[in-house]
DNA sequence: CTACTACTATGACAGGTGTCATAGCGGACG
DNA sequence: CGTCCGCTATGACACCTGTCATAGTAGTAG
């Protein structure tokens, strides 16, 4: 698990989110942050001059920003771009990763506000942002596809809280039931508001 | 912010799910909990033998309970009960509790599986085992309204994964909007595997 | 050469953590 | 009375936390 990237900064910020998403934000130390990006302990406090709150802003933001570039590549990828496919695209993404890597992790955004909204209001706005950006990123999508801006950005609310949702209960379960549920539930109904935009 | 309730060792339990799902697992101290439950520091060991993972495990199991004997009471509360009045009256709970408390507070059930599920696997399971039981009381109210067994499991997951996640957005904005939306589109959803039983 | 900057190294600090050992209280029971 | 038991009280333990002060090391420019 060794973290490999460009700079040290960056793996830091990047091993910030593995470990948060995994232990939880107090859980994760930032001694053990330094250690597993194989980056010096000293350079903390030199990239990081905000303190614990500035390294976890940044990873939180890291986050929305790499859920966002995963939804615009998954519409790419998509033969025939469609909602429910989208958002099986999503779903997928977990299910692979918890029956590959194990229920080892889950998001660092739903990590971060759990432990934090209430104590930090800075990182509690972070979160908010990436949700936002995540957010904003499927709507697009699903406009795109035909669905009207309004119901899109309902839609999209609606597809990111199920997501999150069904992570938790697969991480608790140890199974990705919940995951493979709430994409087959869902699917019809985010597919009902397309208008064929041609044919 | 009393905790109120019968015996000391009650309060302690209920009181450790308040702050955890306020400040999460890790950053609930056993001492916090103590006070805040006015029970003395002494009474931790004598109740609580296996420490704070046995703590943490009895107060999740208490919230799945209490989330299971919810739902009993909000369909019995239906003037004319629907899947989609359940989910509105799940959801409103939790819009009521934001808009008068704050968003200062998530579920408990989240806050175990993001700070424990990998560290504690018996946290882990009393987390399963309390998405379990909310999970079936929601599904048992639904087949009472005419849903077919399997699908009312699916859609009692459905169901709880999109609130979790429509809280976590909630608690991050500030704002009861992901709630609302989460309810609004998924009404329609829900009502439609209902099997008329009478008139 | 000096001087400056970017980065690293390390030790210390005050404070908080869960846990444990030990002792004390107060009432019930024989 | 003494004895037991449920419960409380308190101080100590080793450990870990984030943060800071301080010094040291390239490397580069003037």
């Amino acid at each position: 698990m060794a973290v490999s990237g460009r700079g040290p900064r960056e793996r830091m910020v990047f091993g910030a989110a593995q470990l948060i998403r995994r232990d939880g934000v107090t859980a994760t130390g930032m001694r053990d942050v330094a250690a597993h990006a194989r980056a010096p302990r000293g350079s903390l406090q030199h990239y990081f001059p905000g303190g614990k709150e500035q390294l976890v802003n940044e990873a939180v933001a890291w986050a929305g920003a790499y859920a966002g570039k995963r939804v615009a590549r998954f519409v790419g990828e998509l033969s025939e771009p469609s909602p429910s496919g989208l958002f099986a695209a999503m779903v997928r993404q977990w299910t692979d990763e918890f029956e590959t890597a194990g229920f080892v992790a889950g998001c660092p955004v739903a990590a971060a506000t759990v432990d934090c909204a209430d104590s930090s209001d800075s990182v509690r706005a972070a979160a908010a942002a990436a949700f936002a950006h995540w957010s904003s990123a499927v709507a697009q999508a699903l406009e795109g596809m035909g669905v009207p801006g309004p119901r899109a950005r309902a839609l999209a609310t609606l597809m990111i809280s199920s997501l999150e949702g069904a992570i938790l209960m697969a991480r608790t379960e140890r199974d990705v039931r919940a995951l493979t549920t709430v994409a087959r539930e869902l699917g019809p109904l985010l597919d009902a508001w397309v208008i064929p935009s041609s044919e």
